[in-house]
Formats: structure tokens, C-alpha cells, sequence
DNA sequence: AGCGTTCCGTGCGACGGCGCACATACAACC
DNA sequence: GGTTGTATGTGCGCCGTCGCACGGAACGCT
């Protein structure tokens, strides 16, 4: 993974910079770590660096206080972390979180405003990108309004399990409770119920999905939609 | 209303498009009248017209199902109903309904297309007013996911009342329901709770708000995070 | 005046989630 | 190998909302 030229095609927008335009660019991107749990940016904090995840996950939070928060949106490697930038803002309106551990191509905010000045193919891919986000948070929000803590488990766990193209990740009920906007017990009387069906299993912190299909039949059907909407803006 | 030089500055981003630029995009400008009820969008479908509000109110809805539905943004003047175009996409996303009658400024998609490209004064209006939406939208899912259904009424109230500029307005607990993502009889209780207060009054489909400051107190800290955004960005 | 339609008020049982308190289990570390 | 800390399971009363079923009230129309 330290290879520069990967990390321009493990990641879906950078993959969508022809070669040449790609050279210059390359230039200005890093490879780091992130790990699970590191804070990216703090809401109206400032964008020091746009990320563009390579086999890491971050979620995009948003809080009403200081202990409750909801999930609502979910960066993968077909997306960039710090959208704002793509925007003219350098400031953050939402917290950002390494929700799983692994590589990101980085870049500072001021050499992005240059590249991206001048980069029409990448300007392209992140408006097409940044609308697919709002399209994600308008569902997720109207999902978290109406749909019970089960059903968004299950699509939680599909999403995550989708984006880091694994079916087993590290995180607690803790975790998925400030996701999910419910109080850690809901997550655990959720959790076990998909473990007595037989679609999951976990012990501390570690969670492994056991039935994809099933699981999708448990999930509620925003599911689909978001992943309908993403699949049919890849064409 | 009828002059084309009131349009260009009724409305926050066309007026942030300095005179000349702003001559040849006027060409463009229709004003039109649009009603309580009117459908401008739906959900995966063609974005025909963009639309700048002048003093009608546009609500932004995504939807689970037939019947519950939920409001993710508001657009008033301060903002243009049709933001994928600004992106480069000519889908919406979302539903878009009227709903505080009045008079817009639209224009063709086409039109807007080429209009937007040429005009650097334009893009980073809308740009920046895309962020604000963003924000917006992440501010009001965790709001909805939280908290109750009297709170959010009056912060739905008040945002209402403010890009109207007026403290009376049509609209039925049914509707208000379809916005706040709850049954009718809930807004019902929300809003007779208000009016035992003696903070807003209602009868068949109108409503007023009587104690500004004292609804504001009603109202969740939400309201506050949100007008505090926008405010701030005007500067 | 009378009628139908739309809008609003209210009562009831059921359910999901909250907040709290506590019991258990696993892991890591001297 | 016992102690400490973190992760998970469970029970209980409370509250807000839901779904449903009405009753009543205001308006529009002929």
C-alpha cells in the first residue's frame, strides 16, 4: 500500500483523475494511518487536510448534546473526507470519526484548493460525490426518524461491512450506540436479537456477520435505496 | 414584483452576483407564482427549472414509505431550490413542495447550466449555500432522531416564520405532520401544548405566532445552532 | 337551511425506547 | 492468579409516540 500509484486507484474519485492530470496530483497526496476512534475534525474546527480513504471507514457525526450523537453520513473509499473543501469552506460542519482502522491518501487543505482549482476531472468526480452524500444523509435521516433499532443495525452493519470489504470489524455497543442515536442497551437487545436468528456473532468489541443475505432481509429497506443510488451514479 | 431589478436582490444569492454579470443571467429570470401544495421535484426525478425563492417557502422531503414522510431542508430566499444542478447533476434527490405560497425567480435547467458555468460570482454563492443546506440537513436528522415532537414544532415554527417574514401562515396539523415526521394527532397535542402557553394560536389551517421570544425558549437549542450557522455565514 | 368535506380534539391500549441499577463476563496487567 | 477496568446482559418503571376510533367544529356549496 505505500506504492503512490495505488493509492490513486484504491480510492474511487482519485481513480477517476485520468494519468496525466493524476501525475501532479500524486505529488501532493500521502499515505497515513487511521485509526479507530481518531477524531478528524471537530464541528466549525478547522479542515487541516482532506482524506481520501483507501481501506478505511469514517463517519460523519452530528450531536444536539454532549452525550448524544447521531451517524449521518459514512465515508468508504469511494469518497473523501473534508467535502467542505470541495465547496471554497474550510471549516467543518460535522465531526469526523475513524470508525474503521486502515490507510487514507491524505492532502493539505491548501494544496487540494490548488489541485482542485485546476483539476477538472477530479472537480467533477467530488460534485458527483458530494451530491451522492446528500442524497445519504437526506435517507439516513428519515430512516433514524421512523425505523427501530433491529432494521438499522442490520443496514448499519451492511454499510460498514460493504465499505471495508470485510464481514468481521472491531467495535463495541458503546460504539454503535452514538451511531445509531440509541442508548447502548438498545444496542445490545438489538445485537442479540440478529444473534439468536443466526446473523451475527460478536465478543468484545468484535463483530462478524454470518448471513449477508438474511441480514439484508432484516434490514429496513433504506438499505437498498442508498445502495441502489450509489450503485447507479458508478455508471 | 414585477420588475426583473427586484428579483435579482429579493433573493440572497442572486444578489451576491454583482451588475454586470447580473444583466445577462436577468434574461434568464421568470418570476413565477407558486402554491401551497405545488410539487416541484420528486424523488429520482428530472430537474426541469431551477428556482430562486423571493418570498414563497419551499420544504426539501424524503420519504420511507407512502404515507411517512419527513422535511430534511428548508429553502426560503436565502437559498435556490434545485441544488444537484449546481453540482452538475440533473436529478433530485429529495421532494421538493411548496409550501408558504409566493413568487419565485426560475430558470430553465439548460439555461442555468450555462449560465452557472461563465458566472464565478454565482458559483461560490451556491456553493457556499450548498454547505450551509448540508448543514442544515445533518443539524435537523439528529434533531429529529432526539428530540420531542412539541420543541421541534416550534423550532419548525420559527424557521418558518423568519424566511417568510411573517408571523402568520397557512398551513394544517396534517401537513405540519408530513414535516416533523410524526402522526397528525401528535402535532395536534404539540400545538394546542403551545397555544395552552399561549405562545402561537390556530384555527383551520392558520396559524400565528403570538410570543416570538417565549416560543423561542419552547423551541429546542436547535433552532439557535442552525440561524447561528446562517447568520454567520452571511458576513 | 341543509349538506358534505375538511380540519381538529380526545380517549384508549400497545409498543419501543429511556434512564437507572446491577449482575455477569472477559481481558489485560502486574 | 487475584485485581482492575472495560464490555455485555437484564430487569423495572416511566414516557412519548403509534394506530385506531370516534366526536365535534368550522367552512363551502347548492
Amino acid at each position: 500500500m505505500s506504492a503512490p500509484g495505488q493509492l490513486a486507484t484504491a480510492n474511487h474519485l482519485l481513480a477517476a483523475v485520468p494519468r496525466k492530470a493524476c501525475q501532479r496530483m500524486l505529488a501532493g497526496l500521502e499515505p497515513v494511518e487511521l485509526k479507530y476512534g481518531q477524531v478528524l475534525y471537530e464541528p466549525k474546527g478547522p479542515i487541516r487536510y482532506v482524506y481520501f480513504p483507501i481501506d478505511c471507514l469514517v463517519s460523519l457525526l452530528t450531536a444536539v448534546d454532549k452525550r448524544r450523537t447521531l451517524e449521518v453520513g459514512m465515508v468508504g473509499n469511494e469518497g473523501m473526507v473534508g467535502m467542505p473543501m470541495a465547496l471554497g469552506i474550510g471549516v467543518s460542519a460535522v465531526r469526523a470519526l475513524v470508525q474503521g482502522s486502515g490507510t487514507a491518501a491524505r492532502m493539505t487543505a491548501a494544496r487540494f484548493r490548488t489541485e482542485f482549482k485546476n483539476n477538472m476531472p477530479l472537480q467533477r468526480a467530488l460534485f458527483r460525490y458530494n451530491h451522492l452524500l446528500m442524497a445519504q444523509i437526506s435517507q439516513t435521516a428519515a430512516c433514524n426518524r421512523f425505523h427501530e433499532a433491529e432494521p438499522r443495525l442490520a443496514r448499519w452493519l451492511l454499510m460498514t461491512s460493504g465499505r471495508l470489504h470485510a464481514d468481521e470489524f472491531l467495535l463495541t455497543h458503546e460504539f454503535l450506540a452514538h451511531m445509531l442515536g440509541v442508548r447502548r442497551e438498545g444496542v445490545t437487545n438489538a445485537a442479540s436479537a440478529l444473534h439468536r436468528k443466526k446473523l451475527i456473532e460478536y465478543r468484545r468489541g468484535n463483530i462478524k456477520i454470518l448471513d449477508r443475505k438474511r441480514l439484508e432481509a432484516a434490514a429496513c429497506t433504506c438499505y437498498r435505496i442508498v445502495k441502489n443510488m450509489q450503485d447507479s451514479a458508478h455508471v
